[in-house]
DNA sequence: GCCCTGCCTGTTACAGTGTAACGACCGACC
DNA sequence: GGTCGGTCGTTACACTGTAACAGGCAGGGC
């Protein structure tokens, strides 16, 4: 294990191709949310974006705050939650609740459409993917049960396709 | 609030319609698996098991713990955690990652069928309900993305049937 | 300029969640 | 009796998350 993970030679569409390359793209999502709504993307929030983004797998709130610290310069890990508040309302990172953990938001969804979360036990890499059929199959149960969904989770764990390839050939 | 919620008159089929009467049923269910796989149902993993379907709503551990203990003989939160660990494992209690906390399984299905948790805002209750339709969405995006799953976790935060009624009528 | 207000951040303190490690106990099996 | 595996009690600790209060900073009204 060098860095994030072993994953290397993969083609199937994944999470985060391993850092930066969409962060700047995120940033720029949250810069021009925050000038339509009026809202104020601080440099904490930046820097908190930034740290999870460049992050190929999902990130605990101490983390973060670890990653943001420098030498005489401690980030409390309260603030860091205050910005993942800020980040995960507006959808520009996803909390994994079966991890306790962050990640960046890969699709730019509105608030209606629910993201899956597919959580790879061997390489901790978590995938973000939207199924308009597994959205209609959930509403056509909860309208069935009279429930009125606010906000949905499905999380799977598993082994993601890279890691399968990979088994016994190490 | 009287005792476990405010939930009275809904006719909807209810996660725990308030407590005891599915206790005996899912302690004899626990009985006949230890029997058959050669398991130890102990008496902390039975009195642990009664509490969380005693009440009507996810039980943390801690406040598993708070009820198992008496005057003179506290039980331990890691010792609940063990019996969880045993009965999560063996389909009896379903956790609710969402919220840390733990309820009973109202379903008795395979290991291949997993559940999904409709959770209440209003009164906290959980249901708990089992869509072969969205197994099979669920399935079929997976195969798709190369995905292997091993557990699937599907929580839906809303409002349910008895709370949308009572909405401004209190 | 000056104050007031709202929002963000720093700091401290604390509650809640979960696990590792060790030792004692107990029943089964040789 | 002695060994072994599994359960439980106990302690200690790491991680997760929030409440409360104080300082800083920008914008708007005066
Ligand atoms: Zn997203
Ligand atoms: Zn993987
Ligand atoms: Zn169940
Ligand atoms: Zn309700």
């Amino acid at each position: 294990m060098d860095e994030h993970g072993t994953c290397g030679q993969h083609d199937h569409a994944h999470a985060h191709p391993h850092g930066p390359v969409r962060t700047a793209e995120l940033v720029a999502r949250a810069e021009r949310l925050a000038q339509d709504l009026g809202l104020q993307f601080t440099t904490l929030r930046r820097r908190t974006l930034e740290v999870v983004a460049e992050e190929g797998r999902p990130l605990g709130a101490y983390d973060i705050a670890e990653r943001l610290s420098v030498p005489g310069k401690r980030v409390a890990a309260v603030s860091v939650y205050r910005a993942l508040d800020f980040l995960t309302e507006h959808g520009l990172v996803h909390r994994i609740a079966s991890r306790n953990a962050f990640v960046p938001c890969e699709h730019g969804h509105g608030a209606g459409e629910s993201a899956v979360f597919l959580i790879c036990r061997s390489c901790g890499s978590v995938d973000e993917t939207i199924s308009a059929e597994i959205e209609r199959s959930l509403d056509r149960t909860l309208a069935q049960a009279g429930f009125k969904p606010a906000s949905r989770i499905v999380e799977i764990e598993g082994e993601c396709g890279a890691c399968q390839g990979r088994q016994g050939v190490e």
